[in-house]
RNA sequence: GCCGAGGUGGCGGAAUGGCAGACGCAGCGGUCUUAAACACCGCAGGGGGCAACCCCGUGAGGGUUCGAGUCCCUCCCUCGGCACCA
């Protein structure tokens, strides 16, 4: 049992050991479970959608995936998140908070595989374990509108959407190539072990296998998804999302390839590049080492290297790859490119450092203005050619370095679009040379050529010629949804050998995920082997065919689901148009910062893609976002079974109660910040919680262990003290209203800590008779009942009681108002700093006059030692008289 | 490596460019108790001094300012993301 929080002497104490005192103390277990069930009976949380009377509050937190049971981290994003929602509740809003889980993923088969246990009857079982824990937490969520994704009745609506968007040309088939496990299948990321890359579940070397694979075009809605106006998220999440999406405004510009012995040369090498200024500077060219025409274009002599160089490129990973600061590697292929402005010669070569997703797949290299080129070409000895430099400089000067204008790292970002750092080349920020500082050299007819002109003059002249134009990339690629595995949304798409991919009618939906599911201890998608799922009719010409056995990553489940959850039986579509109209964007969703790129975009894209579908007419998902940090093992690593660090909440509950974890989750510290988990200080939250208790039911005790206990604070009479209490109280309000607005909720329970603090120090004094008494204990419940529902629920219904009044939950109750008058002071304080360092402080009237303050300074007998015989240059009254600054000379 | 966030007492943290360390935890002293636990009251950044008080102090180094934890530059470290974990 913890300390303070449940005794045995609160329960069994009788004639022979007298408590301190009579009062009953604080026992959660006692109370909380009562009113959890009340106000299921109440139905104190299920919304009225159509209620429209009061302002509507769509209160969204990021569903759970049901990995087993609730850690302590579920905990921590939902205590606040379900103060939100009482708070707004409070405030006279309707307010729609609902909660669900993600139930398609990875971990179900994994525990399949290893335990030959159905991936469905994991996951309804872990539903079950964390519905039931949740319930303990006394949060505010509907469950009626309960959205699980597994179901047949959701994921039907995934296969709906899926067909909507085949239909409108959003979603298409590619060849592209997925980790592979000779025993296993495809492999997760995760699943991929070791430097040397070998499977986690039979240690094979995973190899790269191309499969054909499903696709949404998401780049098609780049440019929308950098503008954020009419939502209010963090600034970092927007830069985050730009620079993910990675938009950068250059050229395309056609090479063409040399003639040699093995190749009769005339093919067309598309690069992107950011510079076509430096085109002439172009020595050498580079491919990704899986460019489509390597193989062709590879001279035979060079064939072994350059296989050889592809199989490795393969095994490496792009965050390896992109590595700025790494040796660059790379091999000749022994063919030449010609440069389309002066008909050059250059080498190619192909260099991991280039991205086969990225552009076109193949950049004109130009050492002298890239860093990474520049790295390339020292390597291998190739030709560095300058061709900008700054005006009436020496363009032949050998360079140490690629010359790159630095400008081009100030350059605004993140608040809307912008050309930014990219893969492969450094963008020089063409405005920020508007004054032609810099020209063209060694660039024949362009040579003195402000860049800026040259720039543009460069593509305009090749775009005649039809060897280029200018062109936009974006680091954004579009979004592979094929996932070859059993557990999640099969892709309703069958197979025919006359007729190809052949969506499945949409009568036909849901196409059914078989419930019996043989692994055989392998991980490759089992549905590869199950004849009853793959033989179907084709719907077309009614031949035999096979189905789709790719199933949707499981990011498409939640990236609709919020409007799922304001019609979860829906069986005529996914969404309720009218509904979705009425309630989104979403007011707040809160979630975990590590979905800042992924899950935050695809949900933007995914709505915008609904709007085009015409089935909402929201743009934006979500209005206001907070991303809460995330808690770590005591160890500072992430909580994980297999690590062994989880902090299992119900552990926490039955000792300490879940006002009190919840309370403590709030306190810890700021709420994006997260960091490791420490019980160190929950004694702290749970004392706090009983003097809360005391304040409020024992008012007339006093404390045999305090000898001024009953009497007033010293030097405060009777009307003073009146005054205390009710500045206290009030000023308490208004600052935690702020910090409930501004969700700092840590700073938000130490006002409340500080008021509790205030109030205890006049138990056992006639003020608890008086009505500021009682106003502050009304408020202290009130102010206290977003977080800590269960103990303020109680002591609500035991102060309305007490007073004869029928009872009303104290979460219905209106959040008070702040008495501006009674916060107002008579004095303040004031800092005097001698040159910046603090000497004195005095206390003065409020209305005081910077001449009267500056007399009374002056004459004070530290600031007189303190300036000595040094001459006062000036004194500054800061922030309004709140601080005085007297600034000595020499 | 790239993008984003962060680094303040023994610990968690507080601080619209204006008194660094609110509120807690741990610690120390005390009250209550036969005693202990609980609870309560008080002390408490580091160094020096009997004291008044003085000096130092917000990852490191520079800068801007009357004044910097806060703004700017360089660097170091930690955490999140990097497209098949969710």
């Amino acid at each position: 049992m913890g300390p303070a929080v449940t005794t045995s002497d609160s329960t069994t104490s009788d004639g022979a050991r007298e408590p301190r005192s009579r009062a009953e103390r604080y026992d959660p277990s006692a109370i909380e479970p009562k009113w959890q069930a009340r106000w299921d009976e109440l139905r104190l949380y299920e919304a009225d959608l159509d209620d429209e009377s009061r302002p509507r509050f769509y209160l969204l937190t990021m569903y759970d995936y049901p990995s087993g049971s609730l850690h302590i981290g579920h905990w921590y994003v939902k205590t606040p998140t379900d103060a939100i929602g009482r708070y707004h509740r409070m405030r006279g809003d309707n307010v729609f908070q609902p909660i669900g889980f993600d139930a398609f993923g990875l971990p179900a088969e994994n525990a399949a595989i290893k335990n030959r246990i159905n991936p469905r009857d994991w996951t309804m079982a872990n539903i079950a374990t964390m519905r039931s824990q949740l319930r303990t937490m006394g949060a505010g969520w509907d469950w009626t509108a309960e959205v699980v994704t597994c179901d047949p009745s959701y994921y039907r609506w995934n296969q709906w959407l899926f067909l909507r968007f085949l239909e409108h040309g959003l979603a298409y088939r590619a060849v592209s190539p997925v980790d592979w496990c000779p025993n296993d299948g495809t492999l997760a990321r995760e699943q991929v072990e070791g430097a040397d890359r070998h499977c986690w579940r039979c240690g094979a070397k995973v190899e790269k296998r191309e499969l054909a694979q499903w696709y949404l075009r998401t780049t098609r809605y780049a440019d929308e998804l950098l503008d954020f106006s009419g939502i209010d998220w963090p600034e970092p999440i927007r830069i985050q999302q730009t620079n993910w999406i990675g938009r950068s405004t250059g050229a395309e510009i056609v090479f063409s390839t040399a003639p040699a012995a093995h190749h009769p040369g005339g093919s067309e090498l598309r690069v992107f590049t950011t510079r076509p200024d430096t085109l002439y500077g172009a020595t050498f060219m580079v491919l990704a080492p899986e460019h489509p025409l390597v193989a062709e274009l590879t001279a035979p002599d060079r064939t072994a290297d350059v296989e050889a160089y592809v199989k490795a490129a393969a095994d490496k990973t792009e965050i390896d790859r992109l590595s700025a600061d790494r040796e660059k590697t790379g091999v000749p292929i022994g063919a030449d490119a010609i440069n389309p402005v002066n008909g050059a010669r250059i080498p190619i070569f192909i260099a991991d450092y280039v991205l086969g997703t990225y552009g076109t797949g193949a950049i004109m290299a130009v050492p002298a203005h890239d860093e990474r080129d520049f790295a390339f070409a020292t390597t291998f000895g190739l030709p560095i050619v300058r061709v900008i430099a700054p005006r009436d400089s020496d363009p032949d000067e050998p360079l140490t370095e690629a010359f790159v204008d630095k400008a081009a790292d100030e350059a605004p970002r993140g608040t809307g679009r912008h050309d930014g750092p990219l893969g492969d080349i450094e963008l020089i920020n063409m405005g920020s040379d508007s004054a032609g500082r810099l020209v063209l050299v060694n660039s024949g007819p362009w040579d003195g050529k402000p860049a800026v002109d040259a720039w543009h003059g460069i593509v305009a002249d090749l775009a005649e010629r039809g060897l280029g134009r200018q062109a936009v990339t974006y680091r954004l690629r579009d979004w592979l949804v094929s996932r070859q595995r059993y557990w999640g949304t099969p892709i309703p798409v069958v197979h025919c050998p006359i007729d190809g991919a052949v969506p499945v009618p949409e009568e036909d939906l849901p196409v059914l995920l078989p419930d019996t599911v043989d692994y055989r201890g392998s991980g490759e998608n089992p549905l590869n082997r199950d004849d009853a799922f793959l033989n179907v009719a084709c719907p077309r010409c009614g031949g035999p065919a096979r189905r789709e056995t790719d199933t949707l990553d499981t990011f498409i489940d939640s990236s609709w689901y919020w409007f799922r959850y304001l019609s979860p039986g829906k069986d005529d579509g996914p969404v309720d148009s009218e509904m979705v109209h009425r309630w989104t964007p979403v007011n707040q969703y809160t979630g975990g910062a590590e979905h800042a790129v992924m899950h935050l975009l695809y949900s933007r894209f995914f709505t915008k893609a609904m709007r085009d579908l015409g089935l909402v007419d929201e743009s934006e998902p979500f209005r206001r976002l907070f991303n809460q940090g995330q808690i770590l093992g005591a160890d500072g690593e992430r909580m994980s079974k297999s690590r062994g660090n989880v902090q299992d909440p119900d552990e926490l509950v039955a000792r300490y109660g879940a006002d009190t974890v919840r309370l403590y989750l709030m306190f810890m510290g700021p709420w994006d910040q997260g960091g490791p988990w420490s019980p160190t200080g929950i004694g702290g939250v749970a004392r706090f919680l009983s003097r809360v208790w005391t304040i409020a039911l024992d008012p007339a005790g006093r404390e045999p262990g305090d000898p001024a206990s009953g009497e007033l604070p010293e030097g405060e009479d009777e009307a003073a003290a009146r005054d205390h209490v009710r500045a206290a109280t009030h000023r308490a309000l208004r600052d935690v209203t702020e910090d409930i607005e501004g969700f700092r909720w840590n700073t938000m329970v130490a006002k409340l800590m500080e008021l509790s603090n205030t109030l205890f120090r006049y138990r056992g004094t006639a003020i608890t008779e008086l009505p500021e008494w009682d106003e502050a204990v009304r408020l202290l419940l009130l102010m206290l009942a977003p977080s800590a529902p269960h103990i303020t629920e109680e002591l609500w219904s035991r102060r309305l009681a007490a007073r004869g009044e029928p009872w009303e939950s104290i979460h219905v109750q209106r959040w008070p108002e702040v008495d501006e008058r009674a916060i107002v002071e008579q004095t303040r304080e004031v800092p005097i700093q001698v040159n910046g360092k603090l000497r004195d402080r005095i206390t003065v009237p409020v209305g005081i006059s910077e001449i009267e303050l500056e007399q009374i300074v002056m004459s004070r007998d530290k600031v007189v030692a303190a300036i000595g015989d040094a001459h006062v240059a000036r004194v500054i009254h800061a922030g309004g008289g709140r601080l005085v600054n007297i600034v000595l000379r020499g």
